[in-house]
DNA sequence: GCCGTTTTCGGCCCGACTGTTTTCAGTCG
């Protein structure tokens, strides 16, 4: 165990956190303060500590508050006393004198400057040393009038490179993120391009956050082989879904799309893919501790394999190479975001990751009885093409009006139509259920004798979202506790890019779910993926039961379970956890003694 | 500011590309 000096925070037991405080809001606080150094020109290790720091909040497994709760901050990777204090502090007052300090001290319009391409510390300390420029805004008014190009070192190319970046960026908001159902589609259709361009290329792949699998992607990563690189860089940079090229090299070349994802290419000779694989599939804290393990091995790692002590390199062609040369199993590139996958590699306890095949069912589905555009045969029908062995017709009840909810009579018809489909395609089965509301009232939408009389009943909150924490907390908990539910579904209600999350206390919901013996849903709308990657592994921690369902509304919907299926995976669950990848005696024996 | 299978000091992941500063700093991933 790590024996670093440990000084007692624990907060007073009473001591509530404060309000807003969480993961998300301590990392940016941790990025800013690692921004505003740089302006100050601080030393860049310090800087890289408060970064390093940041993505720890960012990707640990657990709620900050509990490791505060007791006392155990230092114990967090890359946290050590001076940020273990500004954390507590944070958690305490819901503020921090040394991050204060900062923002009076560094002109408030630099930080914007830098999320324009290009535009970094130094860059934006020109301008605004000699022009005065304190904004975006600004910034667009001295380029308008020339006097960007009056500053030294800036030449006609920098100009114009600036002029790009901040298009770009006013086009495409920086942090604005595009879904994976969406990337994912576009980088495929660029490789196959390159794939079938006639050019020597010996293997070729997606990498990046789109091979991790995270939800929402920022940009692509494309990486391939070739006796001849350059003129599979020609050929990139010329593909007709090119909107700018951003620069390209002997080896290299990032472009942006006319839709404004920016993609990368890299290309090696093929006896460097599998360094080149792992290097570019990352994430940067999982390269960062691979790096330090070779460093402790007497080895430095790069993109093109190992080097030894005495100058001699090892390049890797497969990934499964440069993990042994670790002492290391292959880690799925799922897990790969530095969050102790490193360690239980070494340590063989990686998990068995659930896979697609796995499955055997879908739990949450609509018909044309309330929102969906397809009769229950014809999703059972694509349900079993699919291969499996059953599936749930989940309709919503009659509170959601919108979405043509099914009254207490209209249920108890559905019924028959239910038992004439499992007549006609047995053995494959049908389960009859409802996609429950949770009223506004923390009441549900039909009395437990209905509920009594289906198969499977899940529960879900679809009005009342924005409710304050505690209320929309009390509600789904109440949910759980009803011995006839047996799902919770979408739990946050987060759409991707557009909802955030509900105020809902999760943690909490996976505390009472493992006392009620409810199950949690993966949701695998591309556009939900509700549990995220985080809770689901809290929940895996917990022993919690998961549900992976597609939500379908239509047969062509089944095919989603692979973005749940990811969110599974980041989430460290294998099949074990998972209801849905029971066979259907199983199912039906857990469901009756459910009741 | 963090960290330790060379441990409490002296390191810190590593390289590509760009523009312009003719030898390298800045930015990015």
């Amino acid at each position: 165990m790590p024996a670093k000096p440990k000084h007692d925070l624990r907060p007073p037991p009473d001591l509530e956190p404060a309000p807003g405080v969480d993961n998300a809001r301590i990392a940016q606080t941790m990025q800013d303060i690692a921004a505003m150094l740089e302006f100050q020109g601080d030393n860049r290790f310090k800087i890289q500590s408060y970064r390093r720091a940041a993505d720890t909040l960012l990707n640990m497994p657990e709620d900050i508050r509990a490791p505060w709760r007791e006392g155990r901050l230092e114990a967090l990777p890359n946290v050590g006393e001076a940020i273990a204090a500004k954390i507590d502090e944070l958690l305490r007052t819901g503020s921090l004198g040394f991050y204060e300090r900062l923002r009076a001290a560094v002109p408030p319009g630099l930080l914007e400057l830098t999320a324009i391409p290009d535009i970094g510390p130094k860059t934006a300390l020109m301008l605004h040393a000699n022009l005065g420029i304190n904004s975006v805004a600004e910034l667009e008014q001295a380029l308008a009038d020339g006097r960007v190009a009056t500053v030294p070192g800036f030449g006609p190319k920098s100009v114009q490179k600036l002029r790009e970046g901040l298009a770009a960026a006013q086009k495409h908001s920086s942090d604005q993120r595009m879904l994976l159902a969406v990337a994912r589609p576009l980088i495929r259709g660029l490789v196959d391009q390159l794939r079938e361009s006639g050019l020597p290329i010996d293997q070729i792949e997606i990498a990046g956050s789109i091979r991790r699998g995270r939800s929402t992607i920022g940009d692509g990563d494309i990486l391939c082989t070739s006796p001849a690189p350059l003129r599979v860089i020609e050929r990139f940079i010329g593909l007709p879904q090119v909107g700018q090229v951003v620069g390209h090299g002997d080896h290299k070349a990032t472009v942006r799309l006319r839709n404004g994802l920016q993609v990368d290419l890299m290309v090696l000779p093929p006896e460097h893919f599998g360094s080149l694989l792992h290097h570019f599939t990352g994430s940067r804290e999982h390269n960062i501790q691979m790096r330090d393990r070779a460093l402790s091995q007497g080895l430095k790692l790069n993109e093109y394999g190992f080097v030894h002590a005495d100058g001699s390199q090892v390049p890797c062609a497969t990934e499964e190479a440069v993990f042994a040369m670790l002492g290391l199993p292959w880690i799925a590139p799922e897990l790969r975001e530095g969050v102790g996958e490193i360690e239980a590699a070494a340590a063989g306890r990686l998990p068995a990751l659930i896979t697609v095949s796995d499955m055997r069912g879908d739990l949450h589905n609509h018909s044309k009885w309330s929102d969906g555009t397809a009769t229950i045969e014809q999703m059972a029908r694509a349900a079993r093409d699919r291969g499996y062995a059953y599936m749930a017709i989940t309709d919503h009840s009659q509170s959601l009006t919108i979405a043509h909810g099914l009254t207490v009579e209209q249920i108890r018809e559905q019924a028959a139509e239910v038992a004439e489909v499992n007549r006609l395609l047995t053995p494959f089965r049908v389960l009859h259920g409802v996609e429950l509301e949770i009223k506004t009232d923390g009441t549900l939408d039909y009395p437990d004798g209905v509920l009594a009389s289906l198969d499977i009943v899940i529960a879900s909150v679809h009005q009342g979202l924005r409710h304050e924490g505690e209320r929309v907390t009390a509600r789904v908990l109440d949910a759980c506790r009803n011995p006839h539910v047996d799902i919770i579904a979408h739990p946050t209600g987060q759409i991707l890019g557009s909802r955030d999350p509900s105020a809902l206390d999760v943690d909490a919901m996976i505390a009472t779910a493992r006392t009620t013996g409810t199950v949690l849903e993966i949701n695998a709308s591309p556009e939900r993926l509700d549990l995220n990657e985080v809770y689901t592994r809290r929940a895996v921690d917990a022993g919690v039961l998961l549900s992976i369902d597609t939500d379908s509304h239509h047969p062509d919907g089944f095919v989603n379970i692979e973005y749940g299926i990811t969110v599974a995976r980041r989430g460290w669950a294998s099949a074990a956890n998972v209801l849905n990848t029971w066979p259907l005696d199983r199912l039906l024996a857990w469901l009756q003694a459910r009741g």
